[in-house]
DNA sequence: AACTACAATGAAAGCGCTTACAGTTTGTTC
DNA sequence: GAACAAACTGTAAGCGCTTTCATTGTAGTT
């Protein structure tokens, strides 16, 4: 392996030299650094990442944890912080904690023995405790989609509430006042919240939320179709159906369809998430976006700011959703 | 930051004892492995993988390009090689090339850099010479999902004409003798072997190759909508379309059913790659499935195999593609 | 008791780089 | 041309760990 030292030796001139013209650090004679890059390229050099880092004590590496690396919901907000922290010459080093608190604990341990300089995590089954422990200590780190009070410097989330809301109130904005809910499960944070916005959209607008046009599921496609079935024995009458997200409505739809119902026309759907298929569908998903690229670009720019010390960066800590409005939901029939 | 050295002292041992606990290697008698082992806790020590990895001249880490972080495609691929490395302790790097050769090769100098113990390449901008050079040097690297003779023994890739062959021969076992196909860029080789598959199959079946049932697009769903639209004005007649992905074949049930023609009872359309969004379509799309998971697999035996000498591991280097039949395709109708 | 064969440990030399610090040039200014 | 600052370069001490080699401890044999 060439090292540093060869080449040293080969442009007559000291170690520390070579290294300066590697870093671009301090000033170099333009004909030393000449004569260095030649002895690099004449040797082949390579330069070490790991003795550097071990010597400088930075890696200019940033952890990452996703529960899972397939699946475009994380792909989408690891290309957005791969996109700017490329810029700034950083790495990511991306694990998966597989939803499981001890597997995410151990990745994230393994990621401080690799010396990241700075950590992005979203993390589903660690502790707000753990994590809140972990934020005091000294790497820098930043929580996506997930919101901790007690550390709210450090996350970034989607204001989930807001996105509920407007699905429905675009709904009630089409006319539909019988509007049932296709719940995500309540034990997680999302789904208890964007059911809140759902609630607050139907009391804005004067209308009173009737539990029986409300079935919990668990944010899978099949929950969707369940939930439609539950509806039609309960024989309740809606027009439209707010669901907690885009595979759940996509169930939905199957499930509508089954039964005879024509959407959009007999009964608008609107979905959550704007996740890749819902542009595919026909007719493609209203759905509320979930902006996982901004989110991604945003803890990106929070690690640049707090781990690099880049203070030109503009931070948001809570995102707002959008509604996306293609071809499911439906201005209301005639009375 | 607590050291090898403190804890050697705290032990009353010597620092090559702590690091043998550490890696488990060599015999430590029980007594003294447990006075180490209290000594990291109580002084809450964290391994140096850097600088262990210097020393031992091997990270543990394989080095992973892949051409974008988002969609699912990449991610099953990743996924499945994440899988068996984990079971081998083994890390991955993931970076992204862009599709661009200046930056394959920039991130793969940047992997070498990092002392990858091996590399997974998919690449698709660099060329071949500069692989097959790759190749011969010292690193153990293996390319998925492109095959390159000279070297093929460290390519693993899909039998993309057997693909080909088995999406039309579904369609000629249903009865259909006129077929469409909507080619994929021909300068690509997925694209020219998924034709030739095609051909194959017809021409088996003793049909022939209709040059004017062809349209070439780009693997974008609008060039399958726009396919369709030159098939109408060619006027020509098919029951049945060939896409040479999901994505053309989606736009292609568009544009169909905005020609109102029914899928499947008019036209069977038949798509490639069985991306996540094909089982959302109504109905289920019927493809070729690319099994990115198994070749995400494969390629990481591949690396157990070579860069670790585990040599348990069974390898395959030219997968098989499956037909995944749902709901697109019908019976031809009787003439 | 003397000997052998291991098992268990320690000493110390790196791994390839960075970075104070000190020392040497070089360029300016009066 | 002396004085001084600024630009440039070298020396050497690590960064925290692994690993070879040598040494010591510990049974088991004869």
């Amino acid at each position: 392996m060439v090292t540093i030292k060869q080449v040293s030796e080969m442009a007559g001139v000291s170690s520390a030299t070579v290294s300066r013209v590697i870093n671009n650090t301090d000033t170099v004679k333009e004909r030393t650094r000449v004569k260095v890059m030649e002895a690099m390229a004449k040797l082949g050099y390579r330069h070490n990442v790991l003795a550097a880092s071990l010597a400088s004590n930075k890696t200019n590496t940033i952890g990452y944890v996703v529960p899972e690396l397939h699946g475009s919901f994380f792909g989408n907000m690891m290309a957005g912080s791969e996109k700017v922290l490329r810029k700034a010459n950083k790495h990511m080093f991306v694990v998966t904690g597989h939803s499981d608190e001890k597997l995410e604990m151990q990745e994230i341990e393994a990621l401080l023995s690799r010396r990241c300089d700075a950590l992005i995590l979203h993390v589903e089954a660690i502790s707000d405790e753990y994590l809140i422990h972990l934020a005091k200590q000294d790497v820098p780190l930043v929580i996506v989609n997930r919101y901790i009070k007690e550390i709210e410097e450090n996350c970034i989330s989607l204001d989930n509430e807001l996105g509920g809301y407007l699905a429905t109130r675009h709904l009630i904005e089409l006319g539909h006042t019988q509007i049932a809910y296709l719940s995500g499960s309540l034990f997680k944070a999302d789904g208890l919240n964007r059911l809140a916005g759902h609630k607050r959209a139907l009391s804005e607008a004067g209308l009173s939320f009737d539990d029986s046009l409300m079935v919990e599921g668990d944010f899978q496609a099949k929950s969707g179709e369940a939930g439609i079935h539950q509806l039609a024995q309960r024989a309740k009458c809606y027009t439209a159906v707010a669901c907690a997200n885009d595979e759940m409505a996509s169930g939905a739809i199957n499930a509508l369809r089954a039964l005879n119902k024509r959407v959009p026309e007999d009964i608008s759907v609107v979905g959550f998430d704007n996740v890749d298929f819902a542009s595919y569908l026909t007719p493609g998903l209203t759905t509320i976006d979930y902006p996982m690229r901004e989110i991604g670009e945003m803890a990106a720019r929070w690690i640049l700011n707090r781990a690099y010390g880049d203070h030109k960066m503009s931070l948001t800590h809570i995102l707002e959703p959008k509604l996306v409005h293609r071809g499911t939901t439906n201005q209301a029939a005639e009375k």
